[in-house]
RNA sequence: GGGCGGAUAGCUCAGUUGGGAGAGCACUGGUUUUACAAGCCAGGGGUCACAGGUUCAAGCCCUGUUCCGCCUACCA
């Protein structure tokens, strides 16, 4: 008779649990860490705070669905965790959301004035700066949201605002003329790792720059970009370059401007490529100011700030950058300036939030001085302080602190960090103070002026960590929680972000930040391809929650995460977790049915009789707790899912289940039934808590549904291994007898007998041992195999006309005289023989080999001479059965 | 130019100190069975990129080669 429960449906709909459980944990304030000073039990996580205008996308997904893990399972475990949620005020692009909105209304933020345009950014930020943070939620994690922050909260513009001035004080902070790079859409300076180069087929042109005072004399330059010759100061060639030994020190004239600029020798010019002679153009290319420098050239800014071209450009000014490409290019064809020009392949930059490309610019910006701050910073990873898991990206870290330069930190920006600097407008005196200045020091003027620029949104993330915690106030969360335990991020950061986390914290609070650095892999589609909207591959994550549920995509992502550096996302991946909560959801139907008269407190737990499927079940199910647990340790996400996975559905679900059937569906309330149930029960628990941290809501909602104690799965604790219910002997018992059923299911398929056909069984078994175990356990196999008879024994012959297996010490015979077909029966031995044999023969090699013998260790050596054994009987049982058809 | 990573089943990838080549998906056949057809049962499919070396034994360690990614760099 087929069990219904009418109450519980048999296809799991998360859309009907979700909301309600995360609203429970909320109300039960699981979420809120506790100030515990016991440090070595608090376990604590900072967030990567995405954009504050950002949408959640499948990378957030999956880095907050790992820190979830994280954070559930050692809350399981017992620790004190904290969770410390926010957002990010994302200079220009929060600053760019809000201009194209203003722009709407057909003003721009120069028409607002600066405090009007932060006013309306606030609003902004107000209104749907908390979109981010709702998005999270719906995937259950378990953030402390009474922490929430935002790196322009008041505390934080304090932390801020206190580095900055200590770094001024000890002159790491200066500010100076470099050629920086320079966004003319953004317009503001970027800083180097800010600039993404990006390989392009362009040209190589060569210009003709006439001497002067000669006879049609011409030195030939290359460039790349030749509208930057309106800004030349010189011509450099290489000392020792012989072909232009006869220039060196005369003068050219530029062409189209006519400026007279001098011949120099600098051993940066390499004579290999161009023509050996460089145009220079000092305000517009790093390594030419710096050759400009030694040179004591003079510095010509073509620039403005737009990217079109000032009055230095002469006629071509107010044209932007390409357009003025063009027009020189043209000018200089026609007035024969332009030798020759080439395909050419090189990098250019372009900005790494708008696209546009990058114009090197020489300007008065703000640096932090790196060297020396990066140093601890390195020594802390070497000392293993901090390690990274995967341990490779250690060396892209070393790599890049080692080579490190300083890092342009101001912004030609509104929306950010105001820099903490006053002029005095009357003697120049610069002002760097904690509290914003009224009166000059130096002269007693009142006439200050704040330098406009604010400060890089990653200076502000530097100090994340501690930021968050109340720094530079001695907070309890600071005392308690920092260093932090562990860090979850993306390698596209280590430079941007975990780099600058690490020297901040050792300089600011001595300590590193955490204490590990887990670097997930980056989301592809199924063909390996980054996700962008303009390729039209994303996969939203909420659009996934909607249609298959919030635990379906996290245990997808989870499952999908490996130790590489990137993973592929199907739709199809997540259907087939999806399908795995229905599995749980219907594994857990059936011991609800199950377990309706059952109740844990009358449960004697030594009068109970176990089964040897019980045994077999609680060793497995310890493994699995193990080996879960000890994945987990190691950051294996991946790992850690596919095994609880396994667990619960290829040896819970698929056998055990199964077994315990005849036990379950008796009628009276035997020890058997009741000692079944209790197995049935504490398995499943258990693996409820294992897979708590991976699917959160499915578990609560069936933990909830079964007997349990205590009032959320959340707060149980974490499954323990225990060495007592290891059971080696019932897993190679129940192994045995499993492949024995395997072995019946196998003929049955091959020789097309349905499942539900019953049929005769005969097993001859050759052992004593192994009759026992058998005769034993024997309802396995008949709850497995539907039987019209069933006979085991010793020297049992073959029927006519039977379907063999053959097994280590046992001879499976099912008698088929209506259905099969002896050559086909025939071939299909022959073709275990052919395996049997191939196995065989490369084990003899082995076991012949003398060297073998005496070098491999015994172990070794006696197990392939077990399975020899094993492969020859089987060998010979397959022969005879074979020849028993030939005769 | 430098560095890092990768090459294992049709696809995407696991494979922890060297000792029986695995998973998911896809594919083929069977199957309405007292939880689940989003299920169950069974099956096919791999010279572990190539060439050497170390070893009794190599997907794993070493050397070289080819191909593919990514990061990085001032060759205009």
């Amino acid at each position: 008779m087929r069990k219904i429960n009418a109450e519980i449906p048999s296809v799991y709909n998360p859309k009907k649990v979700e909301e309600k459980w995360y609203k429970f944990w909320l109300e039960k304030d699981y979420f809120k860490a506790k100030h515990n000073h016991n440090k070595e039990n608090n376990f604590s996580i900072v967030i990567p705070p995405p954009n504050v205008t950002g949408s959640l996308h499948i990378g957030h997904a999956l880095n907050n669905t790992l820190q979830d893990i994280l954070i559930r399972w050692k809350k399981m475990e017992g620790y004190n965790t904290l969770w410390l949620p926010g957002t990010d005020h994302a200079g220009i692009a929060t600053q760019n959301v809000v201009e194209r909105e203003i722009a709407k209304e057909g003003k721009s933020r120069y028409d607002l004035g600066r405090e009007q345009f932060v006013e309306r950014v606030w609003e902004w930020k107000e209104k749907y700066g908390n979109n981010i943070i709702n998005q999270l939620k719906k995937l259950g994690f378990s953030c402390d949201w009474s922490r929430l922050r935002f790196t322009l909260d008041e505390g934080l513009s304090k932390a801020v605002r206190k580095v900055f001035i200590q770094l001024y004080k000890e002159g790491l902070i200066y500010r100076g003329n470099y050629v920086i790079n320079w966004c003319p859409r953004c317009q503001t300076a970027l800083a180097d790792i800010e600039v993404e180069s990006i390989e392009e087929d362009a040209n190589l042109y060569y210009i003709n720059y006439p001497i002067k005072d000669s006879k049609g004399e011409i030195i030939t330059v290359a460039t790349t970009r030749p509208e930057t010759m309106l800004g030349d100061t010189a011509v450099a060639v290489h000392p020792d370059d012989k072909r232009y030994k006869k220039f060196i020190g005369k003068t050219a004239i530029l062409p189209l401007m006519g400026r007279e600029i001098p011949i120099v020798t600098d051993s940066y010019v390499d004579p290999e490529f161009g023509t050996g002679a460089v145009k220079i153009t000092p305000a517009h290319d790093l390594n030419d100011f710096e050759l400009a420098k030694r040179q004591k050239l003079q510095v010509i800014n073509i620039l403005n700030n737009d990217g079109t071209m000032n009055e230095q450009a002469g006629n071509f000014k107010n044209l932007p950058v390409f357009k003025c490409r063009e027009r020189v290019l043209n000018e200089l064809r026609k007035k024969g300036f332009l030798n020759n020009i080439e395909d050419y392949k090189h990098s250019i930059g372009h900005c790494y939030r708008c696209g546009t490309i990058i114009e090197p610019y020489l300007s008065k910006q703000w640096f932090v001085k790196m060297k020396k701050i990066a140093e601890p910073a390195i020594l802390a990873v070497e000392e293993g302080r901090i390690e990274f898991t995967p341990s490779r990206w250690e060396k892209v870290y070393y790599d890049w602190m080692r080579n490190i330069k300083d890092w342009c930190i101001s912004r030609q920006l509104w929306w950010g960090h105001r820099i903490p600097v006053w002029y005095c407008q009357d003697c120049g005196e610069i002002i760097v103070e904690l509290e914003d200045p009224t009166i000059c020091k130096k002269c007693g003027s009142h006439n200050l002026l704040q330098d406009p620029d604010v400060l890089d949104t990653w200076f502000s993330s530097a100090l994340w960590p501690f930021s968050t915690l109340g720094w530079p106030e001695e907070s309890e969360d600071l005392k308690c929680f920092y260093p932090t335990s562990v860090l979850v991020t993306g390698f596209d950061i280590i430079f941007f972000w975990v780099a600058r986390m690490i020297m901040m914290g050792l300089k600011f609070c001595g300590d590193a930040p955490f204490k590990k650095v887990y670097i997930n892999p980056l989301i592809t589609d199924a063909e390996g391809r980054i996700m962008s909207k303009s390729k039209g591959n994303v996969i939203d994550p909420l659009t996934v929650v909607e249609e298959y549920g919030s635990d379906a995509l996290r245990i997808t992502l989870a499952s999908l995460t490996i130790q590489g550096n990137y993973i592929c996302l199907s739709e199809e991946r997540i259907k087939g977790f999806r399908n795995f909560a229905n599995k749980i959801w219907n594994v857990s139907r059936f011991s609800i049915m199950n377990l309706a008269d059952f109740n844990i407190d009358k449960i004697e737990k030594n009068k109970l009789k176990m089964t040897l499927a019980d045994k077999w079940i609680i060793s497995r199910l310890n493994e699995a707790i193990k080996k879960s647990t000890d994945y987990l340790n190691e950051y294996k996400f991946g790992e850690a899912a596919k095994t609880i996975y396994e667990f619960t559905w290829s040896e819970f679900c698929d056998w055990y289940i199964e077994f315990s059937k005849p036990k379950l569906y008796q009628e009276k309330d035997t020890i058997e039934k009741r000692t079944s149930q209790y197995i049935l029960w504490f398995v499943l628990e258990n693996t409820l808590k294992l897979l708590h941290p991976f699917m959160p809501f499915i578990t609560e909602e069936i933990w909830q549904k079964l007997p349990h104690k205590g009032e959320s799965i959340m707060v149980s604790p974490w499954p323990k291994y225990k060495e007592k219910y290891m059971n080696k002997d019932a897993e190679n018992k129940m192994e045995k007898i499993m492949s024995i059923i395997k072995t019946i299911r196998n003929i049955k398929s091959d020789m097309n007998i349905p499942y539900s056909k019953e049929i005769d069984l005969y097993l001859n078994v050759n052992e004593k041992y192994k009759l026992k175990l058998i005769e034993e356990n024997v309802n396995y196999i008949e709850t497995m195999i539907k039987t019209k008879s069933l006979e085991v024994g010793t020297g049992i012959k073959k029927p006519e006309y039977s379907a063999t297996g053959v097994l280590e010490g046992v001879e499976i015979f099912i008698p088929l005289k209506d259905i099969i077909n002896i050559s086909e029966e025939i071939a299909r031995l022959e073709k275990k023989l052919n395996k049997i044999n191939s196995e065989l023969n490369l084990i003899f090699k082995k076991i012949n080999n003398k060297d073998f013998l005496s070098r491999a260790p015994e172990e070794i050596v006696k197990k392939e001479r077990d399975k020899a054994d094993d492969l020859r009987d089987i060998k010979e049982r397959l022969e005879n059965n074979l020849k028993s058809f030939k005769r």
